[in-house]
This record gives structure tokens, C-alpha cells and sequence, in this order.
DNA sequence: GCCGTTTTCGGCCCGACTGTTTTCAGTCG
């Protein structure tokens, strides 16, 4: 949908960037870096927009309008081109780095030529950084550890933005004269927080035309390899793509291969073997009792057995006695053997959702303003929602007493005025280092529902970290722990964190754990949704939306909720607003009282 | 560069934290 606004929101972030790193005004950066966010965060297409149209955006002015119109016009900006030319891009990388901001890297690359994290971590490791100015031994090791970090998150695409490609893919191929089915199969539909690669299942009598029409997308930087079967291509972004046709007859066997994960088929493949049968891309085959044992002597076109199935994914399944498992569950975490028990968990779905819990406005970080954002989730058919802004303490959002009451008197009037969709007013706090809060208790009081979060302090250690965590279970105003363990998935590892003893706390105290469905956090994951479920914690899913498109990231964390087996019980924004309006009372955390 | 119940100039998100300094620069949320 807003495809053209993050690609233009992504130009302007790298022009501020870029003007930065040159040394330029640091206000005219940061006017390019808030137009980035505007533009990234409106809801209607750039590219309906004629310039007075591009003005009425917030933080556009005329500078930013005309490179949008030029960028509209020619794929191309001027500007941003010639700074381009004078830093080269991995000195902008440098910047990816924790604790390596723009200056860090300038100087870097003035004193030492470099110009890639690459070459940072080898000249770090030569000792070659000493002796700058501003860089001790202690920051040394700070870089250190922060390419490290970057590391461990860099080489895998956001689920978000691979799944935006697939399904644009997808629809294109599956529109080439010929094409019977197409769907992507992979770790991507197995929905994974972020994926290696990209693969794509098609059925066909002749795979040329598929085959043609990946290979003629525009963002194809690269053909690596193209037969018959398989296509792969590399992105402009260096996201690779295989593409493979199969014979229709045999969809169902090659989903399911393609699909895996690896785990999931060997089971499965396994399963087969000791029911006499064969499982391959190419469908499930009686081996028979007659044959001479020998398990691998059948080749692709189903060798000496009969094709038992291999038309649908569910005929495969119930042919090994199964029924059909979502591919959300295919991680071998035991799918296998439930199915086989007919006890698979009933997942929580997208539709599942009556509402959400985590949501900004303008009042602090979010862009659009209370009405629109009311306007938007009204139109997803939510029976309710809240309006959770920052709190003080994050004091770059400068909110006040006075500014939240006023705000918690429009939403009162909004809320008479909506039928249909109820308006919760809230707010996010932050969880200081002791596990404190922002307000006292008689101020907290006024709120329907309170959202804690951590913003601060990352670098605590596991003791401490679990002490704040447990202290914020037990405030009795605290209804749902926000971005739990704080991750971003292309920046940040999570914090250090004893999170057993944390569920335990969230369990006895009825606090309930967040999965933050942004693209970027999908915080808890789904193996920790897991580890909480099991100790009886209950959960929000949460867009934490601070723009009107953003609001749909739900079906991110329905993702990760799925993988984590929850069903709607376990997800308290399923629920009706009266059996959430009795869990946001918390008494076992009130019985707690006083710590 | 953007914006205006501070409106065409002069502000612009503010404070904590860290590591380097010995009074401050850089980074982060």
C-alpha cells in the first residue's frame, strides 16, 4: 500500500543522514529526518499527489516537495545524489553501529579512510583507532561489541518488507497467462520475524513465461540462475528470489516441502517412512512391502510406488493421517505429534481482534492526531481501543499533567460520540531502573489502562533488569509490560533478562505481556510466548501505532502469536470489553499490596 | 528546512548517560 512513501521516506532519512555527515546544518537535518517520518507514515499514496497536495503534509515544505516531485518524475534527486558522492554509503553504515553516531564515523573516515564496518572492525582489531581524539580504550571495546551486535542482526530481511515483496510477486506471476497456483511458500510463510530468502511455488504446464516475468521485474538486480524448474534473482536490496514451477499435480507434496521448516519435514518425512510410505517434493508414495527395502532407490517421478497424494497440502496431511497444520506451526515444536493427537491448538486469528491496547497520537511521537487515528481503527471494526501516549518521564515528549487530562477529556467526548467502538484513555509509562514508573498512584488511577515500558538503562544487568521487570508486574496500575525485552530486530539485542522469573511475576500479579505486532520489535517473540503461556501469563497484541498505516502491523504479532500456539483466550484483546475491563483490575496485584 | 494564538524571523525535543575530559562532546530515546 505505501510502498512509494517508505522508498521516498528512505531518500529523505538517507539525505538528513548524508547532510549530517557532511557536516551540514544540524536543523536542516533534522527537518529532512522529521519529513522522512511524515512521509513513511502517511496513509494515502505519494504518488496521488500534486505538489500543494505534497505541501499539506506535515514537515513537507517547499525544499522537500520539489526533490519528492523531481524523485516523482525523474527516479531520481539531485541533491541527494551529489552528497552521495562525496561520502561514500558505507561511512553512512558505520552509523548502524550502537554507540557510532555521525561524528564518530566522519572522523573515522577523515583520519583513517574508513569506509565500511568492515574495515572499522579490522582496523579495531589492529589497534589502529588509538591515538584519536575522543576515542579511548573503552569506547574502542564499545565498537567492538557493537559491530558485533550488528552482526548477529544484519544478512535477514524484515518480515514486513519480504512479505510486501512476495505478495506483490506473487500477484504478478500468478497473473501470467498459464499460471494455475502461485503462493510463496518458505520461512516466510511460516511467517517468521525475518527471512533469509524469498520462495515462490507455482504450478504451470510451461514454466517459461513464470519464469520470464520474474526475471523482467524491475528491481531484478541480478539473474543467478534460470532453468526450467527454478529461477533465482537477486533483488536491488540483495534479497535473493527462487521461483519454482511444479506440475500441477503436485502442488499440495511441493508446498509442503518448500514450506518446511527442515525439522517440520523430516518428521513428517519420517513419519511416512514407518507407515511404508515416501514423502518427497514430488508427493507421498506407497513404497510397498514387496519392494527390497531399499528406502532411496525411487527417484523424482515416484519411482516404483503409487502416488498416494499430492494434489493439496491436506490430501498429503491426511494420507499420513493428519490433519492440515498451519504453517504457522510447521517449526517441529511439537505440531506433529498434536496433529497426530487431533489436538491442535485453535490459533487466535487477525479476526480475533477486537481491539487494540498500545497506540500514539501527535499528542507525543505519533503523527496523525487523535480523531484520525479514532477514525482508522474504527474502520478495522475494533469494539475498542486505546489511546496510550508517551508519559513524562521519556522527556523528549514533553508531556505534562495537563496535557494528558486535556487529552482524556477529548477522548471522553470521542467516546460518546462513536457508536460501536468504545475509547479507552491511557498511557505508555516507563519503567525506571528501580522499576518505578512515572506518576503516583492517584494519578494513575485515572487512566482505564496503563501500558509500562522499558526505554532506558538497556545496559543493566540480568538481576537488575529482572528486579524492574518483576517490581512494574507488581504495580497494581500496570495492566500490560510493553516491548518486553526491547529488541530491535535490525539495530538492538534484547536486554538481559531472567524471563521465567518475570512470567512467574506476570502470572501471580494478572499482568499481562505485550507482543508489539512493529515490524521491527515482534517483542516477545514467539518462543518466549511459548515460555509465558506456560507460566499462565496472558497477552496483548499490540500495534503500538504511531501512524494510521501502522495500525495494521496486527497481523505481525498475530504471527507471532500463532507461532507461539495462543489461542483467542490467551490473548486479552479477543476478549469481550467487559472480561477485559475485569482483568485491567488486577486484584491479584492489589492483594499484593503493599510490597 | 519548516513553521507560526510567539507568524516572515528565530526558534527548532530535552535531559541522561558515557567516556573523555578537568568542563565537555557525542549518542540516545
Amino acid at each position: 500500500m505505501a510502498r512509494l512513501n517508505d522508498e521516498v521516506g528512505a531518500l529523505l532519512r538517507e539525505y538528513a543522514d548524508l547532510i549530517q555527515l557532511s557536516g551540514g546544518n544540524a536543523f536542516r537535518a533534522r527537518s529532512y529526518e522529521k519529513a522522512a517520518r511524515s512521509v513513511s507514515g502517511y496513509p494515502g499514496d505519494l504518488a496521488h499527489l500534486d505538489d500543494a497536495g505534497l505541501r499539506k503534509i506535515p514537515g513537507v515544505g517547499d525544499s522537500t516537495a520539489d526533490k519528492i516531485s523531481e524523485y516523482l518524475a525523474t527516479g531520481r534527486i539531485a541533491a541527494l545524489e551529489s552528497l552521495r558522492a562525496k561520502i561514500p554509503d558505507g561511512v553512512r553504515g558505520i552509523t548502524e553501529i550502537p554507540g557510532v553516531g555521525p561524528k564518530t564515523a566522519v572522523l573515522l573516515y577523515r583520519k583513517l579512510g574508513i569506509k565500511s564496518v568492515e574495515e572499522l572492525g579490522k582496523a579495531a582489531e589492529e589497534g589502529r583507532l588509538k591515538g584519536l581524539p575522543g576515542l579511548g580504550e573503552r569506547t574502542v571495546e564499545n565498537i567492538r561489541h557493537g559491530i558485533d551486535q550488528l552482526s548477529q542482526t544484519s544478512g535477514r530481511t524484515l518480515l514486513n518488507v519480504a512479505l510486501e515483496l512476495a505478495e506483490e510477486l506473487v500477484a504478478e506471476i500468478a497473473a501470467v497467462p498459464g499460471c494455475k497456483q502461485c503462493a510463496y511458500a518458505g520461512s516466510l510463510r511460516r511467517m517468521r520475524e525475518t527471512v533469509g530468502d524469498i520462495d515462490i511455488l507455482a504450478t504451470a504446464k510451461d514454466s517459461a513465461p513464470l519464469m520470464a516475468a520474474l526475471i523482467a521485474w524491475p528491481e531484478v538486480a541480478d539473474v543467478i540462475g534460470s532453468g526450467t524448474t527454478k529461477t533465482s534473482v537477486r533483488m536491488d536490496k540483495g534479497l535473493q528470489v527462487d521461483l519454482r514451477v511444479v506440475p500441477p499435480a503436485d502442488w499440495g507434496a511441493a508446498l509442503i516441502y518448500f514450506t518446511g521448516s527442515r525439522a517440520h519435514n523430516i518428521k513428517l518425512r519420517g513419519r511416512a517412512v514407518k507407515a511404508g510410505m515416501k514423502l518427497s517434493e514430488y508427493g507421498l508414495f506407497d513404497v510397498g512391502a514387496d519392494e527390497s527395502g531399499g528406502l532411496e532407490e525411487s527417484g523424482g517421478s515416484g519411482g516404483s510406488g503409487k502416488k498416494l497424494a499430492s494434489r493439496t497440502e491436506k490430501e498429503v496431511y491426511a494420507a499420513l493421517g493428519l490433519p492440515w497444520i498451519p504453517p504457522t506451526l510447521r517449526e517441529d515444536r511439537g505440531e506433529i505429534e498434536a496433529a497426530a493427537q487431533d489436538s491442535l491448538p485453535d490459533l487466535v486469528q487477525l479476526k480475533d481482534l477486537r481491539g487494540d491496547l498500545h497506540t500514539h497520537t501527535d499528542l507525543t511521537d505519533g503523527l496523525a492526531p487523535l480523531e484520525v487515528m479514532l477514525e482508522t481503527a474504527a474502520d478495522l471494526g475494533y469494539a475498542y481501543y486505546a489511546v496510550t501516549d508517551h508519559a513524562p518521564n521519556l522527556v523528549m515528549q514533553r508531556m505534562t499533567d495537563e496535557k494528558m487530562l486535556a487529552q482524556r477529556e477529548r477522548v471522553r467526548e470521542l467516546d460518546r460520540a462513536y457508536r460501536g467502538m468504545r475509547v479507552l484513555h491511557g498511557t505508555e509509562l516507563n519503567i525506571d531502573a528501580d522499576g518505578e514508573v512515572d506518576w503516583p498512584p492517584e494519578f494513575l488511577a485515572g487512566f482505564d489502562i496503563c501500558v509500562a515500558s522499558i526505554h532506558s538503562s538497556f545496559g543493566l544487568d540480568r538481576a537488575a533488569q529482572t528486579r524492574r521487570l518483576i517490581r512494574a508486574c507488581e504495580n497494581p496500575y500496570v495492566h500490560i509490560i510493553g516491548h518486553p525485552t526491547t529488541r530491535l530486530l535490525d539495530r538492538r539485542q534484547p536486554i538481559d533478562v531472567d524471563l521465567d522469573a518475570v512470567f512467574a511475576a506476570a502470572a501471580r500479579t494478572g499482568t499481562a505481556f505485550e507482543i508489539n505486532a512493529s515490524p521491527q520489535r515482534l517483542d516477545l517473540n514467539d518462543e518466549q510466548v511459548m515460555a509465558a503461556k506456560q507460566h499462565g501469563v496472558k497477552f496483548a497484541i499490540d500495534s503500538d501505532a504511531h501512524s494510521t498505516p501502522a495500525l495494521e502491523n496486527q497481523r505481525f504479532g498475530i504471527a507471532v502469536a500463532q507461532r507461539g500456539w495462543l489461542t483467542k483466550d490467551d490473548v486479552i484483546n479477543t476478549w469481550s470489553l467487559t472480561r477485559l475491563r475485569a482483568f485491567l483490575r488486577k486484584p491479584a496485584a492489589v492483594e499484593a499490596q503493599p510490597r
